[in-house]
DNA sequence: CCTGTGATCGTCT
DNA sequence: GACGATCACAGGT
């Protein structure tokens, strides 16, 4: 079943867990999310914690469309925006769906690193800052509901601030995730 | 397997 | 002027 938007007009602490085991394709292009993280707007660590701004301005608009910002200066990373100046990191998919396209696109072949972190992720779907803002309901996107997967929860990657918060969802024994979870306490 | 480091630049202080 | 919601690669274990 394809997501709508009232599926992300929720919280994103509801939404983000019912992610993992979803499928995402762009053109046609990815897999099933095995690994995300949450941000709300009280959050230290998310874009939208002090207030909109130019780069942040999707976090803030309707729930149901992407978000996409620059990381370090070189990787895109793309987020499903939720209720309330929230979204979802989404992190790692195991590749289904032409797997040759992301291959090509990343340079490599090797299944388990095509999409294994939220950078090489942008990459092998070809995600960049020409996706912000536009909704997920329509092409390129289609998400579909997730299978029936086991979901566990720790703490988030490559932060420094609120980094304990358990946030982080994956699915149980995938080796497509960017790393292991680690419990946040 | 694990740790350390350079790359690279827009955004916010 | 500092700092990232990261990645690839090198080197040691």
């Amino acid at each position: 079943m394809r997501l709508r938007k009232d599926f992300f007009a929720r919280s994103v602490h509801d939404v983000a867990p019912e992610l993992v085991g979803a499928t995402l394709l762009v053109d046609g292009v990815g897999g099933r999310i095995v690994e995300v993280e949450a941000y709300d707007h009280e959050d230290p660590a998310a874009h939208s914690y002090r207030g909109k701004t130019e780069r942040n301005a999707s976090m803030f608009g309707p729930p149901g469309r992407a978000y996409v910002y620059r990381s370090y200066g070189i990787h895109w990373c793309l987020n499903l925006v939720c209720e309330d100046a929230s979204a979802v990191l989404i992190r790692a998919l195991e590749p289904t769906h032409r797997l040759d396209v992301m291959a090509s696109r990343r340079g490599i072949a090797e299944p388990r690193l095509l999409a294994a972190g939220p950078g090489r992720l942008a990459q092998a779907l070809g995600i960049t800052g020409e996706q912000d803002g536009l909704p997920l309901d329509r092409a390129p996107f289609e998400i579909y509901a997730r299978e029936d997967v086991d979901v566990e929860v720790g703490r988030r990657v490559g932060i420094t601030k609120a980094a304990e918060r358990p946030w982080r969802y994956g699915e149980v024994g995938s080796k497509f995730l960017s790393r292991p979870i680690r419990p946040s306490y």
